[in-house]
Formats: C-alpha cells, structure tokens, sequence
RNA sequence: GCGGAGGUACCAAAGUGGCUAUGGAGCGGCCUGCAAAGCCGUCUUACGUGUGUUCAAAUCACACCCUCCGCUCCA
C-alpha cells in the first residue's frame, strides 16, 4: 500500500515496524461539543483506513484520544479552557459536560458507521504519565520552570518544525497576539501551565497545581499505549502546522527515537463554498444533519472524495450521492429476486472488481476510485442475472464486502419484535402481485404508492418484484 | 505577505507519457398494464493559458493566469 506522507510530502510504500501489525493512532475530539460533519468526515477517513488494513489481514490497533482537559481557546497558550467556558455557560460542572459529549459522540460515529478506535484514553485519565513525562523532558533539558509553568524550548530541538512546511516565523508569532512574556522564544509551547486557585481543573504537581498544555496528551498516551514509534498518526490537515510538530519536538526529544514513520492529513471540508468555522457560524452537525438524511448517504459522501483532498459540502451533492446510493441498494436486491440461469462470465468480473478495488484503496487510500469499481462491476451484474444463482450471490457477497470496508451498510436488518419486516414486505408484494394478475391496476397501484409514501419502493421486473428502502 | 494544494466535458470526480474512466443531469431508444429500475446510444476527439521536451503530453519542464486552504476559531 502506497500512503501519502506529509512528513516526505509523497507517496510512500507503507512499511509496518513489525511484519503485520500496525501502531496507529489518530488525534481526536476536544469533548465539550458535539461532532460536526467535518469531524465525521476525517474519522470516516480513519475507519476506512483501519477495516481496510484489517481486511488485507493487518493487526491494527487504534487509538484516538478524548481532549477533556486543558485544550485552551488559543493555541498560543492563553485563553480560557473550553470545557470549563461551555460547562460555564450551561452552568454545570465540566467533567458533567465531558461525559454527555462522549456519549453524544459516540452515538454519532455509531449512526454513521465510524467503528469505535480499540481504546479512547482521555486526558484527565493520563495526569501522572503527562506529569511524568513533563519531568523528564526537564531532566533533560529539552524544557524549563516559569512560576510554576513548564515550557518547551524548541531551539534545543534542531529538527523543529521538520514536518510543518512552514513554521512559524517569529513575527507571524508576534504579530497574531502579544508574546507570552514567560516564553524564552515566541514558538516555545506549554507542557505544564499553573492554575489559578479558583480553576477547576487542576491537579498537584512537583510545580504546584495545574493542568497539561493540550499538545502533551497526544505524546503521552501513544507512546504509552503504542510504544515509542508510530507506524501511522492521523489529523486534520489543521494540525500538520503546529500540534503535529509540537508532538514530535516532545516525543523524539524524550525517547530519542523517531516518533512517527507515516504521517496523514485529511483535508477539510467546505459547506456551500465556504469554510466551516466558529466565526462564520456555519457548522453542520451529525446529528442535526442525520434527522434530515439517511446515515448512509451521508456516510457515503463522506467517503466519495479523497481524504487529502478538500469537498464542497452542499444539497445537490447530496442529491448525486443519493442517486449513487440507491443505484448500490438496487443492485443488491436485484441480485436477491434475480432466479439465475446457467452462464458463469461473472466469475472473471468478481476476481475483476476485487483488483480493481484494492488497487484504487493501495493507492493512498482512493476511495472515490474504489467506489467506482463497484459501480462498474454492478453495471457488469445487471447485464449478466442469467449467470448461475450461486455466482450470483458470490457478486452480492463482494458488493456487501466492498462497499462494508467504506463504511457503507447496504442491507436492512429491519427487525421490530419477531417480525420480519423483508417477510411482511413479502406478503405485501405477494399479494399486490395478485391483484395485477388479475388486472386490478388501480387498486396494485394505491399498494405501492402507499408503500413509497411510507418509505418502501417497489419496482416490477420481468420476472418478478422487489422492493427497496428508501431513505 | 509567507507557505501549501489544486484548475479535467453541463455537474460531481478518478487518472500522472500511448489503452472507452466512472456516476449523475439532458436527449433518443429498448423493456414495461402504468410507474420505477435496468440496459443501449447520444452530448463527449474534456483536461486553466502559452511555450518547450518527445514518434506520442491531461500526464514531463518552464513561464503566466485563476481558485481554495493554513499562518484566528477549527477535523
């Protein structure tokens, strides 16, 4: 597999340390919010990532981490906590607002189909390994003491800035807001910064009380819980320019060794043209968006763009995606009324669109190209139903397997109680099926535009009906 | 300003030296009680502009134009 790296800026052979297993680990969500669609669309990304590698026989063990604590409203060190500001503002305590937003976005990922990473540490639960690590990033020198506040220096680490292709100069630093007057150097960052005595979350410290500077967190728990070098970590492109270099000053600063041998960025997206962002006010969340549409569909288009390339965000693409959407749940039950008959060219086309499929997905992850396979191959399926009914259903098996590593989930498991709802859409298209028989049009027809009313498409093919739900 | 990414047909979106991309919209047809779906054809000798390299360029080189993104919040 061939991955974009941001640290070489190109395609690299992806290599694991260790023959098949993969250290991956992602940056995660600051919990004082609830997911966005552009959130969802970088963790599509990392599921898609992960089921692939699982499928191609990788052990991959993710992580991705809960910000809870100490994530300021500036990167530059100052600024309030956002948790604290939120929970302020709803007048409850923070870790109240942590809890309900984890729940909350675990709801989300879930209705999108965004697998669960294998552990999602959180900040206030790696206090004595940040403080730890703080310690021995002073030890050697790498950081220093400011009345109780710990920064990093980064003239003492040569390679700073190596990922990002543009650091910082000092006067952009500067220039942005007023140099922190603690700071040795307007790049350094905060390890450790002290707390005030009303501040509410705080933990002792060899410094006195305080909380850990948000870039920390990330060093800590993937060294601890994936070892010293990463084989992949992901982020939004946002974080290439200052988070992503930060973590690598303090982790390879700390073990010496190299931190991370892939780096992957996922772009943004843009909402009607425009750039999601607190000061526009133009954010769409999941689960607002997911009242009005399909989980599905919108998980499709999610992942019918390439992840390092920007996508406009808007009701006609979602107009498309749909369409997409249907052509894919149509062919599955075509294929399940289809009786079959006694060629077998599709056998060539299955072992076709597999190759096709995973060497758009080698290819740092094309998604769109992989999606345009299947789409090709179900254009190959609806010419060949005379095929035999086993090969059929070998054909049904590689879409439902193809389109799962995408996150896409095309069959209903529509179960309310006992019963069956494909087997009382059954009954109904059986009996509808009677009333044409007997040429009782009208009343057929009442049955399936009552039936679309509710959600249910029925179309009648040669030999026979199948129905469909619609979203 | 500094740095990055990109400009592909009506729309979306792959492709990185020669091989019909693909999906949708529109139009025409086949099928059908009707509808829907599906299939076939068509728009379609598309690749920001200009030079150059090459037997051959959307693909490589150089220059230019334009757009978006980061350097605020933010995945």
């Amino acid at each position: 597999m061939r991955l974009y790296n941001s640290l070489t800026r190109k395609k690299e052979e992806f290599i694991p340390i260790e023959n098949k297993k993969v250290r991956f680990y992602s940056c995660g969500q600051t919990v004082y919010e609830d997911a966005h669609i552009g959130n969802a669309r970088t963790y599509s990304y990392w599921d898609v990532l992960v089921r692939y590698l699982r499928w191609r026989n990788y052990d991959v063990f993710w992580v991705q981490n809960f910000t809870d604590v100490g994530h300021l409203t500036d990167d530059a060190d100052s600024g309030e906590d956002k948790i604290i500001l939120t929970a302020r503002a709803k007048e409850i305590q923070p870790m109240v607002l942590v809890e309900s937003q984890i729940r909350r976005f675990y709801e989300d990922m879930d209705a999108l189909n965004i697998q669960r990473s294998d552990i999602y540490p959180r900040a206030t639960g790696e206090i004595p390994e940040m403080i730890e690590f703080v310690k021995d990033l002073l030890e050697k020198g790498y950081a220093y003491e400011v009345n109780g506040s710990i920064y990093y220096d980064v003239t003492k680490f040569p390679n700073y800035g190596e990922l990002s292709p543009s650091t910082y100069s000092d006067e952009s630093v500067g220039a942005r807001i007023a140099v922190n007057p603690e700071k040795r150097n307007p790049q350094d960052f905060a390890l450790w910064i002290r707390a005030p005595p009303e501040h509410l979350m705080k933990w002792p410290s060899p410094w006195g009380f305080g909380y850990p500077g948000w870039h920390l967190e990330c060093s800590v728990m993937s060294q601890k819980y994936l070892g010293a070098t990463l084989d992949i970590h992901g982020g939004g492109i946002d974080h290439l320019y200052l988070h992503h270099p930060n973590e690598i000053a303090q982790s390879e600063a700390r073990t010496g060794e190299k931190f991370v041998n892939y780096w992957l960025h996922a772009a943004f997206l843009t909402v009607e043209g425009e750039r999601m962002g607190k000061s526009k006010g133009n954010f769409i969340l999941v689960r607002e968006l997911l009242q009005e549409y399909d989980p599905m569909l919108v998980r499709l288009f999610l992942v019918n763009s390439h992840y390092r390339k920007g996508v406009d965000f808007n009701r006609e693409a979602l107009d498309q995606i749909q369409i997409l959407l249907d052509r894919l749940r149509t062919s599955i039950a075509t294929i399940d009324q289809a009786s079959g008959g006694n060629k077998s060219n599709l056998r060539d086309d299955i072992l076709q669109v597999e190759k096709d499929f995973i060497e758009a997905m080698e290819d740092d992850l094309n998604t769109v190209g992989a999606i345009q396979s299947i789409m090709q191959f179900i254009k190959k399926v609806n010419t060949s139903l005379d095929n035999e009914k086993a090969l059929l259903e070998e054909a049904k098996s590689i879409i439902i397997t193809l389109t799962g590593i995408l996150g896409i989930k095309l069959e209903e498991q529509e179960q309310r109680g006992k019963i069956s709802i494909p087997e009382l859409l059954d009954l109904l298209v059986d009996l509808r099926g009677r009333l044409r028989e007997a040429k009782q049009f009208e009343l057929s027809d009442q049955v399936r535009a009552k039936l679309l009313d509710i959600g249910v498409q029925l179309e009648d093919k040669p030999d026979g009906t199948i129905w469909k739900i619609k979203s």
